[in-house]
DNA sequence: GCCCAGGTGTTTC
DNA sequence: GAAACACATGGG
């Protein structure tokens, strides 16, 4: 078996998969918004979601602001917790008002700005560092439930290791560049989709196949 | 009908 | 800190 490390295991999902152009938001609002949406759901109801927004005219800070959240929550509904969402995409929007906006915002130190996301209700650490990375392009390696499985899987992470853990680990083994963490993500999320599933009967198609414990053997 | 999905807040020990 | 639970839609 080969010595697995992120950086291996980041050069065998690249030759395999391929840039992944993330994140799939036109704007920076837009990767905030969905950034809030995806949490713990399929990105395709986000997309439902966020097309209902489109059209509703709904895609500014202001619009944001002055709609009811009643029925923010019937536009989003398609992406669930919709009662929680709304008030958490509330949350969100006076937090960017009260502090002059993203382009405002985009002048502190990441350290600030993640400290003050974490603080908004409905943004946890995932949250915040998505933001982070792919609205404000700050250097911040982001962990999610995909991340961890996998990893652990290869045999590099203890099962429950704490989301700062994971996310230390990964940055003190690789080079500190956004360009670096936003396609790793993307790629650990396209491998966990559609391969390193949660039961697994598709790992003999994995492309880290040889780079894992659980390398098909059945 | 069941499990899963790009988590977070609250409660409780 | 860490475990248990609520929050909800849509696809396989």
């Amino acid at each position: 078996m080969k010595r697995a490390n992120p950086t291996a295991v980041y050069e065998t999902l690249f030759e395999a998969f391929g840039p992944q152009d993330w994140w799939p938001g036109e704007t920076q609002l837009e990767v905030i918004i969905g950034a809030v949406l995806t949490q713990n759901t399929a990105w395709q109801n986000v997309e439902r979601a966020i097309a209902n927004l489109k059209e509703a005219g709904l895609l500014t800070i202001q619009a944001l602001h002055d709609v009811q959240q009643e029925r923010l929550a019937e536009l989003i509904r398609p992406s669930g917790y919709f009662n929680i969402k709304a008030k958490r995409l509330k949350a969100m929007v006076d937090f960017l008002s009260e502090n002059g906006g993203i382009e405002n915002l985009a002048e502190g130190s990441t350290k600030d700005l993640r400290k003050a996301l974490l603080e908004i209700n409905g943004v946890g650490e995932e949250t915040a560092d998505s933001i982070l990375l792919y609205a404000f392009n700050r250097p911040v390696f982001v962990v999610d439930a995909y991340t961890k499985r996998i990893f652990h899987r290869i045999g590099l992470l203890e099962e429950n290791a704490s989301y700062r853990k994971v996310q230390n680990y990964f940055e003190n083994r690789l080079p500190t560049d956004v360009a670096l963490y936003n396609e790793y993500h993307a790629l650990i999320v396209r491998l966990g989709k559609e391969v390193c599933k949660k039961t697994r009967p598709l790992c003999k198609t994995c492309p880290i196949n040889d780079l894992c414990e659980f390398q098909d053997n059945l």
